[in-house]
RNA sequence: GCGACGGUCGUCCAGUUUGGUCUAGGACAUCAGAUUGCCAAUCUGGUAACCCGGGUUCAAAUCCCGGCCGUCGCACCA
């Protein structure tokens, strides 16, 4: 059995993830629901995200809507890209952009907004076969990866995002002016983008609607060395993967050897590392990919993947992009509007360097990563979670269903479950109970005994270890705020 | 989207070849009770499923058709 596998039946068995719509059989596949445990772990990864990434470098938060207007997707470049007639052959499955077949054979020059029947028309005059075997094709059809809504009785057109930066590019100007920023400026975003993938797979890997986690840094080009705040990341390791080769290095030194671009990007990708040392993602399964020029997306000049190693091999989770002035420079065509801003004394159109984090792949990303086998103890499942991402942080057990154990539990109980995320469980014997806890990577149980009724202390239980101590329970709630800190 | 294979309790599997005691069975999980009392204990009892729609038939989990979903390969993946 493979570890998607074990996470699979796990997701399914403990409610962290399942299929949307599962009771009908007519649901569609790249739809998924987080339940009640992955939910708690999905707020809790994007907490840390927040804390390591958007507070501590004094990023601002926007939520932008979903529905955006056509207008933003024109500018993008993604309504452009995205509308390409296919044709395939019906003899050897081939794939083909019908405008560019009927250009090549026939010479003439198809519009980009020609309707699909006009499209098969032209292929049928002109007798267009297929260049690989001569066969026939079929009907044409149109790949747009984005989902098209209508809008109002009159069903003006607009989209669901396919990616959420779209909010922070249009957003810029406002931003920029109310919050009185200044260059550099993160804008961060979390929320859901969507798109029509031909052939979703692999559950959170690969979905039609996902939780993006975005960070764009608006930034002066010409002030990309200019970063004091540099020196707090200069010692960080980063592990770059390039031209088929890993490099273990410090920012300053993949600085000066050329590995890294400027300051600003070794920064933000150093911050990124950072943040991920602490998602109990093991390190030495990442690394920082550097992609080749036809690997890059069409605005993209600098382009990094942080990846991770999964038992599907290696998975892209941030794509770190320098995406220059492509989009504030189309926003501002498109629109007509001003988005230069000022910087010391000189008017800038800032260039973007962006982080863009697939939540979900991160999600399952650091189940598989947390998910061990206990031999020695008859196959004890456990999900060796950081404690600070655990879905539940502790479990209340009263050794014996008993009601005097059973009213110092919910004593115990109300005095933290309004500061933790607590479970409460007097079900099947005290071993049963710690074997349930562990396997959603409950990394504390708090069992009240004979002794608790003679002296207020409790046992400790830790999940990893299997120890065990006494603690007063007066002193459970700072032993949790101590044991459940990040750093 | 194409091709191959598959879809039965929460999970894993038996049953489909050859339609009929299948009123769908087991294991684990879960719930209740008893017993026990610090690492998946035992006993008793319970809950719980044939992916959806149509067809063939006296009779369909089983055969046929369509759809949906899944795995793998191809293609796609700004």
């Amino acid at each position: 059995m493979s570890a998607f596998d074990d996470i699979f039946k796990l997701a399914l068995e403990r409610g962290f993830y399942f299929p949307s719509c599962e009771i009908y059989s007519d649901t569609n596949a790249g739809f998924w629901e987080y339940g009640p445990n992955g939910v708690k772990i999905k707020n809790k990864f994007l907490d840390l995200w927040r804390r390591e990434l958007v507070r501590r470098d004094g990023m601002l938060e926007i939520d932008g809507t979903q529905i955006m207007s056509k207008s933003v997707f024109l500018a993008s470049g993604h309504l452009k890209n995205f509308s390409d007639p296919v044709v395939k052959c019906i003899k050897c499955k081939s794939s083909f952009r019908a405008d560019k077949l009927i250009q090549d054979q026939a010479g003439i020059e198809v519009p980009e907004r020609l309707q699909n029947d006009k499209v098969d028309l032209l292929i049928k005059e002109n007798n267009i076969k297929c260049p690989n075997c001569n066969g026939e094709f079929s009907t044409s059809e149109r790949f747009n990866m984005m989902f098209k809504v209508e809008i109002g009785p009159n069903h003006d057109e607009a989209f669901l995002r396919p990616e959420t930066c779209q909010s922070i590019f249009v957003d810029f100007p406002r931003i920029f002016k109310v919050s009185r920023g200044r260059l550099p400026l993160g804008i961060a975003q979390v929320g859901k983008s969507f798109r029509n993938e031909i052939s979703p797979r692999q559950g959170l890997l690969r979905l039609r609607e996902f939780y993006q986690a975005e960070i764009e840094i608006f930034c002066n080009p010409n002030k990309l060395d200019d970063l004091p705040k540099f020196e707090d990341i200069k010692n960080t390791i980063l592990r770059i993967y390039d031209k088929q080769q890993l490099v273990e290095i410090t920012a300053t030194d993949a600085l000066e050897k050329g590995i890294l671009p400027n300051k600003l990007v070794a920064y933000y990708l150093s911050l990124l590392v950072e943040f991920f040392n602490k998602t109990g993602i093991s390190n030495k399964r990442t690394r920082l990919r550097r992609l080749s020029d036809d690997e890059k997306a069409f605005y993209s000049s600098i382009a990094f993947d942080l990846e991770v190693d999964t038992s599907f091999g290696w998975l892209e989770l941030v794509a770190c992009n320098y995406r220059s002035d492509y989009d504030l420079m189309s926003h501002s065509n498109t629109s007509k509007t001003n988005l230069y801003v000022m910087d010391d004394d000189v008017k800038v159109l800032p260039h973007v360097f962006e982080l863009s984090l697939g939540v979900d792949r991160c999600i399952y990303s650091i189940l598989e990563h947390s998910y061990f086998i206990d031999k020695e103890k008859e196959d004890r499942i456990l999900l060796k979670l950081k404690p600070y991402l655990s879905p539940i942080q502790a479990g209340i057990l009263p050794l014996l269903k008993k009601d005097e154990f059973k009213k110092k539990s919910m004593n115990l109980l109300s005095l933290i479950n309004k500061d933790f995320d607590v479970f409460y469980d007097e079900s099947g014997s005290i071993g049963r109970r710690y074997r349930r806890l562990e396997e959603i990577g409950v990394p504390f149980a708090f069992t009240i005994d004979h002794q608790t009724i003679d002296d207020d202390t409790v046992t400790i239980r830790y999940r990893d270890s299997m120890n065990q101590e006494r603690i007063k329970i007066s002193d459970v709630k700072s032993f949790l705020a101590l044991h459940l800190s990040i750093d």
